[in-house]
DNA sequence: TGACGTCAAGATCCG
DNA sequence: CGGATCTTGACGTCA
């Protein structure tokens, strides 16, 4: 059982993946940027590995334009070293990476170039792993496309452009049921017909559901049958639906009360768990800490470090009582330990708390400080403090972004890893 | 024709 | 000039 999260990774230094406009896709500028961008991978899997985090969705930006005529330069072959290089690190650590083209790549467009251009996507979503030598559990995730007025049409295309396929991506294509157009059920009948796995994706399934009595676990059984064993263990993606928002996005964070529901169900079978969620790396760190048995205090000191400033300019006593219960060395409250990060996270917070916060962080630079810095952030925080401004969150995140540059100026390592720069 | 989703890159403005 | 803020891009489908 593996846990992870996609494409990017949030609040850890070294691991952007940066893009770039057609018009500036030049040899020397594609170069800069790819060679960037497997320096960040290899940053991301190096992170994931210390965390614990053996799950990891490769972000399709890794080579802008890698699938477009824009992009002239041999990076397959003038990055061939690099590349086995990460795929060296991954199989040395047991790690399992995966990559989903975005909505855009459909093979079932009634477009003939459409559907050419998403068979040459897929190529370049193959060329990713093979240069990495990453073995057949490492797929691509697909979902069947659009519906043009007559669904079986559509499936019917799917199908034939689905044979048609080069082997190197039928080895690693899979298909996932989509939020609007083909649901859970429509998936598990081509998957069957192909023999092509599937992966079942929870929130999906509710925004666009097959029918509403059949639960997720039965349908992570039924798509359990088109996994084989050459295609590694069963892969499901699953979010959580941000109630502000409407059916179908994403949650800022994972709650882990509502996951560890979902999780006791399914945590007898072998699943791969794909969590999609604002958050990314946040939410994978905490769900792992809560499922593993194998645990130590030190991975919530580890939290706590990261989380702490977090917590202090939403509510002191929060800030106390999480401080009180890691003291002792011998114990694991995790529970108790993420409910009182989620509570304090969903606070208000005051003018108080968050100026106690600014301070806290001050404190690593008020020595080193030169006299400007000193004057700008007394400036700062003065502006906060008086609230004559329309828009006081905008004033406190200018506070926290100049704390920040210091961080990046002065080295602090201990902030720069902190989650307070990144939450709000 | 614009919404959809996604985010940083790019463009423009401001002091 | 640097920093802040506003706009665009890149993709295909569908209302």
């Amino acid at each position: 059982m593996k846990i992870g999260y996609a494409c990017l990774t949030v609040s850890v230094p070294g691991t952007d993946i940066r893009g770039c406009i057609a018009k500036n896709a030049n040899n020397e500028n594609l170069y800069d940027i790819i060679s960037m961008n497997l320096d960040s991978l290899m940053n991301i899997l190096i992170y994931n590995v210390k965390n614990g985090i053996r799950l990891f969705r490769i972000s399709s930006d890794l080579i802008p334009f890698g699938s477009s005529v824009i992009n002239k330069l041999e990076w397959q072959k003038i990055f061939k070293s690099r590349f086995f290089e990460i795929g060296e690190y991954i199989r040395n650590n047991q790690l399992r990476v995966s990559m989903h083209p975005g909505q855009y790549t459909v093979l079932n467009s009634l477009n003939e170039d459409v559907a050419k251009r998403a068979v040459d996507d897929l190529l370049y979503h193959c060329d990713v792993l093979d240069l990495m030598e990453c073995d057949n559990s490492c797929k691509i995730i697909l979902h069947i496309g659009g519906a043009y007025d007559n669904k079986q049409k559509a499936i019917e295309r799917f199908k034939e452009n689905y044979i048609k396929l080069d082997a190197r991506i039928k080895k690693r294509l899979i298909i996932e049921n989509d939020d609007r157009i083909f649901n859970i059920s429509e998936v598990l009948d081509i998957a069957n017909q192909l023999k092509i796995p599937v992966v079942y994706d929870n929130l999906h399934n509710y925004a666009n559901p097959y029918d509403e009595s059949i639960t997720d676990l039965q349908w992570i059984k039924q798509c359990s049958s088109t996994w084989t064993k050459k295609d590694g263990n069963q892969k499901i993606h699953y979010s959580q639906q941000d109630k502000g928002k409407k059916t179908g996005s994403h949650s800022q964070t994972i709650s882990l009360s509502e996951f560890l529901q979902f999780y006791r169900n399914i945590s007898s079978s072998d699943t791969d768990i794909m969590l999609e969620v604002k958050d990314k790396n946040i939410s994978a760190v905490k769900c792992i800490n809560a499922v593993s048995d194998k645990r130590k205090i030190s991975a919530l000191e580890d939290e706590w470090a990261r989380y702490k400033y977090s917590v202090l300019e939403k509510s002191h006593k929060h800030y106390l009582e999480i401080r009180n219960l890691i003291k002792d060395k011998n114990s694991y409250p995790v529970m108790e330990f993420y409910s009182l990060i989620e509570e304090a996270l969903k606070m208000q917070g005051s003018v108080n708390s968050s100026i106690n916060a600014f301070e806290h962080v001050w404190g690593y630079f008020k020595d080193k400080a030169d006299d400007k810095e000193k004057k700008k952030i007394q400036a700062l925080i003065e502006n906060y403090k008086s609230g004559t401004s329309v828009n006081i969150e905008n004033d406190s995140i200018k506070v926290k972004s100049f704390l920040m540059k210091l961080s990046e100026k002065y080295n602090e390592a201990y902030l720069l890893n902190s989650y307070y720069f990144y939450l709000q």
